[in-house]
DNA sequence: ATTTTTTTTGCAACTAAGTTGCACTTATTC
DNA sequence: GAATAAGTGCAACTTAGTTGCAAAAAAAAT
């Protein structure tokens, strides 16, 4: 499919099989997916398939997220920025709208004398409405 | 140290040597320190400071903190509440008070549909002063 | 179009953080 | 002080991810 291809040829690089599947998978789930789900749904070999995210990340395709789950999730950059919400009863993650973080990177700045702020991590844990009921 | 001693007590636990020595030394440090940290400063066995761990976090003792460093941090959990901001380049930590997550609640309920938020991460990285000249 | 150069891939072996099973020891309860 | 319950430490394991290196595949040069 050229789609894949394109993206790959519009962040500089490499077409090759391995990252026309992993385009592929990326590309077919919504939800953050983690390297371990990468390798069984392309059948790539695991180094493969990290190497491949690193690469992805860098080059700011991906996005590297840390839910608290003891491994990395990644999802396509092209999506409108956003925070999760993870259910710690059933894990399941849904979408939060990007956050009022310009307005807090200035108290940042002032409570910790730091230069600059380059990033942020904010997420948030709680129940879905099934495991509440 | 009697000081130490009515630390477990008052949080219904048994009071043995390795606990001591934990408490002893997490007293001794205001920064969030690791797991690794404190198998080096007490000598125990890692098994026992990683279960000393869960168990002082199941108590409300000790704050779990995840500073995308590849572990966890720990600090006593009676200091204010507040967050931190991480010098992706020399990894010092600096504190950032409270946050405005109260105000963030409803937003994150209303856009994802959850029942609940019972947690949430918000930690910051940047640059700071010496890194950044 | 073929050769050369450069990058990517996959295997095997490794590392780092943390966990599990189990016998032994140490606190608290009676 | 004996019985009971909980905590400790060793060895061995697991999980997520990494490194070295030779073979394979892209892109560049001819």
């Amino acid at each position: 499919m050229k789609k894949h291809t394109d993206i790959l040829l519009n962040n500089k690089l490499r077409v090759t099989e391995p990252r026309l599947v992993m385009v592929k998978v990326l590309h077919s789930q919504s939800k953050p997916v983690s390297a371990e789900y990468l390798i069984q749904k392309t059948q790539l070999d695991k180094v493969t398939v990290y190497r491949t995210l690193h690469t992805f990340v860098e080059h700011g395709l991906l996005r590297e997220i840390d839910l608290r789950q003891g491994k990395l999730l990644y999802e396509l950059a092209d999506r409108p920025e956003h925070h999760h919400v993870v259910c710690t009863d059933c894990g399941v993650i849904e979408d939060v709208d990007a956050c009022v973080f310009e307005s807090l990177q200035s108290k940042v700045l002032r409570d910790s004398g730091f230069a600059k702020v380059t990033d942020h991590a904010m997420e948030f844990f709680g129940l879905c409405k099934q495991c509440d009921a």
